[in-house]
DNA sequence: TACGCTGCCTTACGTTGTAAGGCGGACGCC
DNA sequence: GGCGTCCGCCTTACAACGTAAGGCAGCGTA
């Protein structure tokens, strides 16, 4: 995880630390723990957000220690951002952001619409993974619709795919129903992936090794007898199964009508 | 956080505001809020909590509240609870407590394992529809072991799962290949579903009919004109199609073993 | 030079979770 | 009866949080 030369929380050798004196010292001493004091702007307060989720989990990130990582006080995020929560929204489109520049994802059908939805959910599935303890927030974030299901969290999205799939024979109710069928399907898995990949937002993350109270497992022997397939990882597999699955049933409910 | 300004505290007739004074008053004022003092047990600890976050959502639950609530101070209830945390764990495991009392609930499968799912989905379904602004908890909370999905996040029913699916002719990876699908099946569902019935936190309980934010649909026609359609909740009926489904797809499952 | 803007800092307040200890009544034992 | 012990709740206290309000230094412009 902590790629991202993180530790850097106390700060480095010139300390700027207590607040009376100059910020020339740590403006002069220059760059030394924090990227060198950015003008600030929301985009790089979003990024870093996302990065610190990544990296030590939601319950971890607030306003002083995200303003400490950026060389700021608190208070002066507020100038960007209007609050906490609003930043956490942020933090969600940021997340769904790549789709935007994900080559392998279209923003509309080229080779039909199962190849779109294939390339859509994989897309995401690349996102999800790529923050695992993040991706929870696309999911408990209350979207601005009703309508609006996540993790296809977006207007832009919401229009992409109802535009799609009514392009290929959908009717109004079929193509509706596919997105809700499909964002179904994306969150259940994606959520329960990403869950097995830095499940935290607990206060103490101790990896328990494999072996978590096998006496305990005495009295359930269907689990115990299990246990190994229970912990192998085939998530990619069921992940294309499923969507599999799912492109048939709509294939069906396209015909229907 | 204090978004929502929720006038909570003032609930009936005679309101017990102030904590400090006497509780003499409440005792014998008695009952018209809080339950008039019981000796405070565990129980129902957790069950003022699920009753409060039903009520209020999960944002407005402190322990300070829930004192409160409970005619008690705060700190009184960690006698009976070692944190918050933990008490929200509590909840989770109260709200899908129900399934033990749920006559249409099966501990093991009587006519086939189809029906022992369906029933089990149904139950948990109602569960989940009973209390929609704690259910997300149940997604939320880290479970215990990677392996215990959530909803089904207790080692008792992933036995009776295993055990069920066994029993019936599933071989060991074709049951846990069961398990997971029908978690991910259930979660998502469940979720999304919810999130439609009370998703919210706030004081604002408009129950917008339909006509929100009209002029931003301008860029957005498809979505414009499957407005009603997105609006109608079918939510049973693709909860039965889908399960269905995936019965389906368990049943070939099944077969190639 | 004066002035307003921009951008960040300082201070301060109310609220949260919870550690530590106090205190009164119930109860066993002499 | 008196007396210790314990249980159950309250009181006090603290650090950390989100954020309202205002300050102040450096700038561009006039």
């Amino acid at each position: 995880m902590g790629d991202s030369a993180d530790s850097s929380d106390r700060r480095g050798p010139a300390g700027r630390s207590a607040g009376a004196g100059h910020d020339l010292d740590a403006a002069i001493a220059g760059g030394d723990a924090v990227p060198a004091r950015a003008p600030l702007d929301r985009d790089r307060i979003v990024a870093a957000a996302l990065t610190y989720v990544d990296a030590h989990g939601l319950a971890g990130l607030t306003m002083r220690r995200l303003g400490d990582r950026l060389g700021v006080e608190a208070m002066s995020l507020y100038r960007y951002v209007p609050g906490k929560e609003d930043l956490l929204d942020a933090v969600v489109e940021a997340l769904l952001d790549v789709l935007e520049r994900d080559p392998d994802v279209l923003v509309a059908p080229t080779d039909g619409w199962q190849d779109f939805l294939q390339r859509l959910a994989h897309g995401i599935r690349r996102a999800a993974l790529a923050h695992p303890k993040a991706f929870p927030l696309v999911a408990s974030r209350p979207p601005e619709a009703p309508w609006l299901r996540p993790p296809l969290r977006s207007l832009v999205w919401v229009e992409r795919f109802l535009v799609a799939l009514t392009d290929e024979g959908f009717d109004a109710g079929s193509a509706v129903a596919a997105y809700r069928s499909f964002t179904s399907f994306l969150l259940g898995h994606l959520l329960l992936e990403v869950a097995g990949h830095g499940a935290d937002v607990g206060p103490l993350d101790v990896v328990d090794d494999g072996s978590v109270a096998d006496e305990g497992l005495a009295d359930y022997p269907a689990v115990a007898a299990l246990r190994s397939e229970l912990s192998q990882d085939h998530a990619a597999l069921e992940f294309e199964d499923a969507l599999e699955s799912l492109l048939d049933r709509l294939t069906l409910l396209r015909a229907e009508g």
